[in-house]
DNA sequence: GTCGCCAAAGCAAGCGCTTGATTTTTGATG
DNA sequence: CATCAAAAATCAAGCGCTTGCTTTGGCGAC
């Protein structure tokens, strides 16, 4: 319609500066007289390309991978490339499945969530040459390209904290450890903590449960039956947490002056709580935005890919107390 | 690698039966022995199908969509239609930019939230051929296939209720309206409860910002600051209502002894609030899951594919108190 | 006025798959 | 054992775009 070839409408596309600007103004004209779009598929075969990158999660339904998409999806927009994601609810075969159904659909680069997974999964990624970036897990020497942050450290510095404040007797609500390292190293930093002044985690006062409100109201419900009494939960996240005050307000008891409580993540959450949880914060946000800017590097195949690692700050709200107090 | 031709493999992988088994299950060998993986993009170019849906929703970050989704994700992948999610952040022109650019990537199908947008949308989509369904939204005669439920009447029924309570000087946190027609229809029903018995809602009253929580306690100071100061406050949904609790206690003021607050939604933070709220109770997932089913019969054309409409349910809890009680 | 050069446009060969038309194979039947 | 219809497999023509190479044409230098 604007009488040039295909070659050059499609120059016109995807390289403006190679057309001059009389024969690109008017092809720009026609594409928008005929409402024209390209067709996606023609595009992929004759490219190789989708501009679409995958993500697999647990689930949208907890607010800090929510929040942690919507952030990479719009880092990633701004570079023309589409988000889709699947989700595993923590269940790694289906994680498995999800992520060669993201293959198949020609993916150019993949968002996972932590480092736990088959090596197969890992060789697979490798030999199709897809880039992909890890988010939220890291640890030293981590071998893949990873953006997250020292879950086990900062389990050890909330722990610690609660060791400070007098507790002894500490019990902890972790997540489902099975294919999740977060959760593993959240409990790991807890131990770490407890085994420095000789305490430890066991059968009695540790349960793992998914990451559930009622789930943890009723691992609380458990811990709490103990004689004695946990003085402090510590909880592998703040949904757990809020469970776990809502155990303790239908036990007739109060935190934090009868069991204090703490959470991780800092989600609004954590906030409206009453009493508002300590917990551990972490820029979920930002951590996604990272996650997406590292990884269309790697997919540009520059050099300075590197992971990254994001602080996490203590924040001390009001359901954490001195014991005694 | 099978010793057949493609239009063979092709058959085996879009219609065994159509294969005789003993090179079906040849070709299978193959295909898992060289780990096969179609190309979507030249799939996508021959049949003309992507197998992916689009939605465009507001935000992640609030539960209701989450939830919708996940279970929308979930009702699609039974089909193998896989999803791809795009975000307004409730502005209709970025909208309408995110519906373009999943056009654009080829989806068979979109899913929105709402009804209110450009008309010329509409058209392009007719125009399109491509099947959508409006979710969150339901009203009598919309013309167009939609799952969702009265958000008018549910409101209404609210503030009813807050009403029959003893309720007179009752103030609202609306959401944004602009382009949100669940908030508008969602004021609406509380100006028609308040008509009844003579009540409005005008500039003293009605506070109308964002869904988020800090905009929720700040319109909750604004209109305690009135006197005499609302004895209730009916929110636009559970986060804002949460915003309203957190001001109403750094007022020094209690719920419900002080103030009354009802929120609309019932996401899980509805329950752990304290007190928590009584609001409106919404089929989140079963939305999602039968916006899924509704838009797969519509891409095959199936004639029965009708509008859904859900109920909702007024939940009590304690934040919503008989006055002066 | 001619030549040569370079930027701009066009040519044409695929990219990997699907699918209607066609051929080959199979197996039942007389 | 020949015949023939049905079933199974193949053939081959695209689907709409990208891209390396070729052609065209405009322009300055001689």
């Amino acid at each position: 319609m604007a009488g040039v070839s295909t070659a050059t409408v499609s120059r016109v596309l995807n390289e403006p500066e190679r057309v001059s600007a009389k024969t690109r103004s008017r092809v720009e004209a026609a594409v928008a007289h005929f409402d024209y779009t390209p067709h996606f598929g023609g595009r992929a075969l004759a490219s190789n390309r989708t501009n679409t990158v995958g993500a697999v999660i647990p689930t949208m339904e907890n607010a800090i991978f929510a929040r942690g998409l919507q952030a990479l999806q719009e880092a990633l927009a701004e570079d023309g490339v589409t988000l889709v994601v699947a989700t595993s609810n923590y269940d790694p075969e289906r994680e498995a499945r999800q992520i060669r159904a993201l293959l198949g659909r020609g993916v150019d680069g993949l968002v996972l969530i932590g480092e736990a997974r088959d090596p197969a999964l890992y060789e697979t990624l490798e030999r199709r040459g897809v880039p992909f970036v890890l988010v939220w897990s890291w640890r030293p020497d981590c071998p893949w390209p990873c953006v997250g942050f020292d879950n086990r450290a900062a389990a050890r510095a909330m722990a610690q904290r609660v060791l400070d404040l007098g507790h002894r007797r500490i019990a902890m609500i972790a997540g489902v450890t099975r294919g999740n390292d977060r959760a593993v190293a959240r409990v790991d930093g807890v131990r770490d903590a407890l085994a420095a002044r000789g305490l430890r985690l066991d059968e009695t006062n540790l349960v793992e449960t998914p990451y559930h409100l009622d789930a943890g109201e009723h691992a609380a419900q458990q811990l709490l039956s103990a004689t004695p009494r946990p003085t402090a939960i510590v909880c592998g996240n703040d949904v757990l947490a809020a469970g776990a005050l809502l155990a303790i307000r239908s036990l007739g008891l109060t935190a934090p002056a009868d069991v204090s409580v703490t959470g991780f993540d800092d989600i609004d959450l954590a906030y409206v709580l009453d009493p508002p949880l300590t917990t551990v914060h972490v820029p979920h946000r930002r951590m996604g935005a990272a996650a997406a800017r590292l990884l269309l590097r790697l997919r540009a195949r520059e050099d300075d890919a590197t992971s990254v690692v994001f602080e996490t700050a203590l924040v001390e709200r009001s359901s954490l107390a001195p014991l005694g107090k």
